[in-house]
DNA sequence: TCTGTAAAGGTACCCAGTGCCAAAATTCTC
DNA sequence: GAGAATTTTGGCACTGGGTACCTTTACAGA
């Protein structure tokens, strides 16, 4: 409430101001709350606001432009053979940001819940989260039609994991560890679209075991002797799922 | 340019309206168009113009509303045992409609590139279909933490699939066809998630560990005498959509 | 023609966001 | 420490989207 205590280092106006906004969010919600009424509250000019908060949306997610940069950073840093797993790594960068101001996010998950502008400002946020993970994979799978294809794809599906765990955890009341859920959620997702560059030598074996055994009828022959190939018999309207199936049934018994 | 011919249908208001804005849009831009600008060319009131169209953003996307009941209706409707394909088809609508009109749908296109507001509120319709999609999958996978997680997944990987098969189609100028693109897209994401009769979370686990390495050349050989059955041959450690993607190629040509 | 209802127009207003310039605070320089 | 230079902040004034409220017009059926 009271300031200009001397020597202290006064808290940065932008700090103040975010301060002064989310508490009148919580009071009388975001829409009636005004400009006006947040630098009022902050006892500063009208015009500073805009200097610190492109729009009024802005300052509910204060830290993102931050945070998109360190995911940018760590993207640009990262070079293993496992691009999905990067980004899945850049993903939890956003989650740890959450994490570290439980009650910060959990307030401020609910009031985006009911405030329209609030929740397409933060689908806009999203989207450049998102495509930062398809600017990566994209450089790593190429250009070409499919490359862009899967890139896009996979972003998709990797932040709508990350969401997933991370609303599972903002409804919970920020309670406990959000690690996990979002682990879990990643976990599916990289199950179905990694492919790592270095298949480890244990899976391989694991591999050689399984694919000694007989075919199961009529669908998919499978080994030989140092197991170079599969072989995979359908008939021509077989719809895929039917051929995965196959394949998996005769790959992964155990 | 004209209008009042006399005994004739006079044209809708809101059409008017629409394709009043339009034209300024693409002559001026939109941000600099005003809405009293639009309402002067219409030769309507500028309170006719929010009677029509919440705001001024919605006068560009006049049929996604429309669009939107669509899915939700065919959602409601189909009854089958394949609900990733049942979301697919749904996303296939919404292609048809911005196919319908191709001029229209490509300078709508890069308008929206270029203006941002445009494009945020392009992000909250694309997620009110993405949410349709994902409450019809959760209604068939369950509402158990997997069920919901799966649910938004695939839908997020299905609307980013099907948008990137559109971009493609609208970066090209409209010419041609754009289901060929989008199909090969959803097929994508088909052959990923769609499961069949007893997913195995455990043994895809397991295929996709072990089904890594690139297939060598001429992976695939198809065909028969009468076109009953096609072989594939492929390299052990082939990843499955490279399976999927060969066996596409040989078979599903149009 | 009268009347009731729905569509359209009009006015005044609120508020987010911007441009411009003046005032203050801070830093630099001597 | 005084004063200049620079950066930060404040104070308008203005544009333009969006809304509330009310009047006017168009159209329906009797």
């Amino acid at each position: 409430m009271s300031e200009a205590r001397g020597p202290e280092k006064k808290t940065p106006m932008r700090e103040v101001l975010a301060q002064a906004a989310f508490q009148l969010f919580l009071e009388r919600g975001f829409e009636r709350t005004t400009v006006d009424d947040i630098v009022a509250r902050a006892g500063v000019g009208r015009r500073s606001f805009f200097r610190y908060f492109p729009s009024k949306e802005d300052v509910v997610f204060p830290d993102h432009e931050r945070c998109l940069a360190e995911m940018t950073e760590f993207l640009a840093a990262v070079d293993d053979g496992d691009p999905v797993g990067a980004v899945c790594d850049a993903a939890r960068i956003v989650l740890r940001m959450y994490a570290a101001d439980p009650e910060f996010s959990v307030q401020r998950y609910r009031l985006t819940r009911e405030v329209p502008g609030l929740r397409t400002y933060e689908l806009s946020v999203v989207r450049r989260y998102e495509q930062t993970l398809a600017g990566h994979l994209r450089g790593r799978f190429g250009a070409d039609g499919d490359g862009e294809l899967r890139a896009e794809v996979i972003a998709a599906s990797v932040v709508a994991a990350h969401n997933n765990g991370l609303r599972l955890w903002l409804r919970s009341g920020g309670a406990g560890d959000p690690e996990a859920a979002v682990d879990h959620a990643l976990d599916l997702v990289r199950d179905v679209w990694e492919r790592p560059a270095e298949p480890s030598p244990a899976l391989e074996k694991q591999l050689d075991g399984q694919l000694e055994k007989p075919v199961p009828a009529g669908g998919i022959t499978a080994g030989s002797g140092d197991n170079e190939v599969i072989v995979m018999v359908a008939a021509k309207g077989t719809p895929m799922w039917r051929v995965v199936q196959q394949i998996e049934a005769a790959v992964g018994e155990s």
